[in-house]
DNA sequence: TACCTTGTTCTAGAGTGCAGAACGAACCGG
DNA sequence: CCGGTTCGTTCTGCACTCTAGAACAAGGTA
């Protein structure tokens, strides 16, 4: 008995189950490996992707399955419900031209940063992140300015709910050190991150002031660090981060 | 009995459309306002609701429900399956920067037309769709470029499955003047849609050409036809989009 | 305080989703 | 051309899950 909560629906966890796998693999899918990965009978998987086909989730070709293009109309709807999002887009994406590398907008959703619009520039570096992904704040750049700017109590649940996961030897598991180190962010505005998330990638960032206090999001640029180094205060990203940053807040008001 | 199909999984149909009401809401949902839209009894929405939560498809705040940036993850990875989209955002960009005005990338899928990626310009113009929305092939001129470049089998049986559903005086609904249409298109290499999907919008797409006849796609630009009516041709705009395509299927190769 | 209206929990039984087996089609090597 | 294998799909009956509806707790309002 898979007793998460007792009021749970089993039929669904197996749906998004059979959704989640297909999403995972790289190529199309068949009935039988579906069935194996998500550990149902072969008929059971059927039943579960052909629901899915029917109502557009996921789509099939040559008996072989693959998720369809809904979920990325569902999550860009999801992403606009973020009125930061419209706010702050055109601003990233100047930042990223700007400045020759790439640019994030990140947001706090349950005490977890999400990036929603990552603004590549042509070079053909990418970060090792996509949009939507989940990645405990004070992992990034960003993370640690949006813990910074929250209500203290609030970074506290935050705090508490969500180990220090640690994701290089540069990743910050100590609590104390991490809270002084977001008095310092708050003091200076400004925030950093040194291989703390990925060895050899490097990112500042800077929270979005906010009149209301309902907002809670930041912007940032990342790179490699091979590249980026010494770039942030030589060639002032770190203050085109900081303006671009106002600007937005003056587009919100 | 809702007998879709006998082998359909009621369950999964109920969380689907559960989550499906989160998502066209503009504000988080109560369980009772989801229970009434969806049709079911308060105590089965909120099964259905605490198992999106826990699955992580929907958060919850001070009672109330909303769809979680989960589907943005699930759909940006949806659109990474499509080679095409890492081979040719960064020229979609580089023609709305060009062009000061909205270009889009198209795929097909199941017969119809797709946006996998919307780049608009900071003049604050919208297109009225969004990413991963699916829009009739016939409606727009993307949406022809791709129906021109299908083998011939492929599209017939694309306008046999799919009526010509009409969305503005300008649609066209006529299946033998669209097959000429679509014969013009193959010959220029150039799509154009005047105010055929929305009043006053109108657009310039052409295919991308393939080696193989495995993808199918298009680049377009779009805009007011106030203020794009004539530019198609006096600037160009027509060229600079043939040239984005070659250079994109040059960039496959 | 009394009375709404929320969200949440509970229960019992109708009916559905489940495992497993059987079917048919496609493919492959001999 | 044919036996063997593997796939997707269909089938069945029973166990158990999901459902409706009622009851409960918690807030808000007058």
């Amino acid at each position: 008995m898979t007793d998460t909560s007792r009021y749970t629906v089993d039929a669904t966890e197996t749906s998004l189950a059979v959704l989640e796998t297909l999403v995972a693999s790289e190529d199309p899918l068949g009935v039988t490996a579906v069935a194996e990965t998500v550990g149902v009978s072969k008929g059971v998987a059927h039943n579960h992707l052909s629901t899915l086909c029917t109502n557009g989730y996921v789509t099939k070709n040559d008996g072989t399955y693959s998720p369809s293009l809904q979920l990325l109309s569902m999550g860009s709807r999801t992403r606009d419900r973020h009125a930061i999002y419209e706010a702050a887009k055109h601003q990233v994406n100047n930042l990223a031209t700007a400045t020759g590398e790439t640019a994030t907008l990140f947001v706090n959703e349950n005490g977890e940063g999400v990036p929603i619009h990552i603004a590549e520039t042509p070079d053909g570096w990418s970060p090792p992140f996509h949009e939507g992904s989940r990645i405990p704040l004070h992992l990034t750049a960003p993370g640690k300015a949006i813990l910074s700017s929250l209500p203290e109590e609030n970074a506290n649940t935050i705090l508490e709910t969500h180990d220090l996961v640690s994701s290089t030897d540069a990743t910050m598991t100590d609590r104390s050190e991490l809270v002084s180190q977001l008095q310092r962010i708050r003091d200076d505005g400004i925030s950093f991150c040194r291989e703390e998330h990925y060895e050899g990638i490097i990112g500042v960032a800077a929270p979005i002031s906010t009149a209301t206090d309902t907002l809670t999001a930041a912007i940032g640029v990342c790179g490699p660090a091979t590249r980026l180094n010494g770039r942030f205060l030589e060639e002032d990203i770190t203050g085109q981060v900081l303006s671009t940053t106002k600007s937005v807040y003056v587009n919100l008001a």
